[in-house]
DNA sequence: CGCACCTTTGAATGAGATCAAAGATGGTGG
DNA sequence: CCACCATCTTTGATCTCATTCAAAGGTGCG
C-alpha cells in the first residue's frame, strides 16, 4: 500500500527527527540519516506490517498512528508486547534474527518511514554515535518491557490495567499532549487484555472500578482523562522512564 | 563454543571473548577491547552487584557463576527478569538510565569482569561494528524478555515452569553442556516462582507433575536432566533463540 | 437502517494463592 | 565427625481472584 500521491518528505528523515529528541545531530549525521529512508508508506487499521516467523525486509519509524507488536501462542491466545506511537522504531528484532519473532499490526491507520538494515549498518559504520544512541534506545525499550513483565507477573488485574494507562499517558505527554488533556485511546478492551494478560471481560470490570473510584474519566469514542494521576501511578507501581540518559555517548562525527 | 578459527587468549577481555562467539574480531577491535576491562572481581552467593534505584558505576561481563536481575514491587513481591550465565553482559540499563531499574544479585559465587561506560563509549566510537553487535545482542535480550512476557501473561503455570527449564537448557547447551547431560540448577523454587510469576508452592506442584509425566528427571542437589525435550518444548511454546544473525553488521575497523 | 463489533452485566467454574505444618538437606561450629 | 539450625521441599486444606460462559445493551460504519 503506497501513500496516495507520493509522500512529501519535508527534508528531515523520520529517524533523524526521533534521534534529535535525544541528542543534537551533527551535520554529517543529519546528512547520513536523510539518505537512509525510502518513501513513507501508509497502512489501513488492522494491516499486518510484519508477520511472526516471516523475514521482514526493512525497519520502520512511525510517522503517525498506533500499532502493536504481539506474539500468538499455540493455545490460540495472544500477548501484546508493546504499543507503538509516533517516533517509535519498528522491527528492531531484524537486527538479531532473520525471522521476526513478533507480529506488528496497525491499530489505527498509520504512516511509516521504512529503511533497510543494510543502509542502517552503513550509517552506524560511518557514525558510531548513532549506533550507540540506538543501543541506548533499545536498552530503554528492554527496560519498559521488563516493567510490563513485573506488572503482569506480580500485580493484580487492576494494577495491570492502571499501569498500562499510566504508560500510555506518560508516552503521549512526552509527544506533546497537555498534562490535563483527555487522550483518545483507540484500543479495544480485548487488546488491553492481551497486553496485560487478562480477559476482555475482566478488563472491563477493572476499568469500571477505576472510573468509579474517580481515578479516570471516560467519554465517547475511547477518550480518557486522568483525574488522579498520583494515586493511579501508586496503585500501578508505575515509574516514568520516558527520558533517556545520553551523557555517555561517544563524540559525533 | 567459540568462533571457528577464533582463539581465546587467557587473560584476554571477557567482553572480547563473548563477542568473538558471534563475529571474528579484527586485530584493532581485539586490542581496543583488551584495554577496556579492569581486574575481574568475585562475589559470594547472595551478594548484590547492582541495586535498584542506585547509580551503578560500571557494567560487567559474567566470567563464571549464575546471577539474576529482578525488581521489587511495592507489595513486597519480586519479579525476576532474567538469569545471567557466563558471557552475559550485566548493567546495560546504565546505557539509558542513570539509576538502575533493576537489582542484580549473585545466585552462586560469581566472578565478573567490570568495565566502565565511558571506556565502552570510546571503543564504540573507534569501532562502530562493536556498537552494532552490542545493539544486536541487546535486541536479542529484549526478544527473550518478550518470550518470557508471553509465557507469564498467557500460559498455564505448568507451561511457564517448562518454558523456564527449556530456556535454561538451551542456554547451557550453547555454553557447551552436552545435549543429554544433567544440569545443576542452583535455583530455589522460590526463585523459579519469582521468574515465572508463581508461588514457590505452586512451582513445586508443577515440577513434580513434570517429573511424574516423564519429561524431566531430578536428582540430589538440583540436578535436572531432560528426558523428553520435544514434548517439554511443545508444552512450553518454547522457541530457541540463542543464536543471533550478524550478517548485517558494518565492516570492522 | 441494519449489521458487525464492542461494551457491559450476571452466574458458575477453576487455576493458582494462601495458610499451615511436616520432611529433607546442607552448611557450620563445636 | 557429628549435632544443630537454617533453608528448602513437599504435602494437604481452604480460599479467592480471574476465567469462562452466556446474553443483553451500545455504537458506529456502510
Amino acid at each position: 500500500m503506497r501513500h496516495p500521491g507520493g509522500s512529501v518528505i519535508l527534508g528531515a528523515s523520520c529517524l533523524a527527527e526521533r534521534l534529535s529528541h535525544h541528542v543534537r545531530l551533527s551535520a554529517g549525521e543529519q546528512a547520513a540519516l536523510d539518505g537512509l529512508e525510502e518513501q513513507s508508506r501508509s497502512f489501513r487499521r488492522g494491516a499486518v506490517i510484519i508477520s511472526e516467523n516471516q523475514p521482514p525486509r526493512e525497519l520502520y519509524v512511525v510517522r503517525s498512528g498506533w500499532l502493536h507488536s504481539s506474539v500468538l501462542l499455540g493455545n490460540g491466545s495472544r500477548q501484546i508486547m508493546h504499543f507503538h506511537f509516533q517516533g517509535d522504531i519498528l522491527g528492531l528484532p531484524l537486527l538479531a534474527f532473520a525471522d521476526s519473532p513478533e507480529t506488528i499490526t496497525a491499530v489505527t491507520d498509520v504512516t511509516l518511514c521504512p529503511f533497510s538494515r543494510e543502509r542502517l549498518a552503513a550509517v552506524i559504520g560511518e557514525h558510531p554515535r548513532i549506533g550507540a544512541l540506538l543501543l541506548g534506545l533499545t536498552v530503554a525499550d528492554r527496560v519498559s518491557l521488563a516493567d510490563r513483565l513485573a506488572s503482569v507477573g506480580r500485580t493484580s488485574a487492576r494494577a495491570r490495567v492502571s499501569a498500562l494507562l499510566c504508560e500510555i499517558f506518560a508516552r503521549m505527554r512526552r509527544l506533546g499532549t497537555p498534562h490535563d488533556a483527555a487522550i483518545q485511546i483507540p484500543l479495544t478492551q480485548e487488546e488491553i487484555g492481551d497486553a496485560t494478560g487478562l480477559t476482555a471481560v475482566h478488563v472491563n470490570r477493572m476499568m469500571r472500578g477505576i472510573v468509579e473510584d474517580g481515578l479516570i474519566e471516560r467519554h465517547n469514542g475511547g477518550h480518557v482523562r486522568l483525574l488522579d494521576d498520583a494515586r493511579l501511578a501508586a496503585e500501578a507501581n508505575f515509574v516514568d522512564r520516558t527520558g533517556i540518559d545520553t551523557g555517555w555517548l561517544p563524540p559525533p562525527r
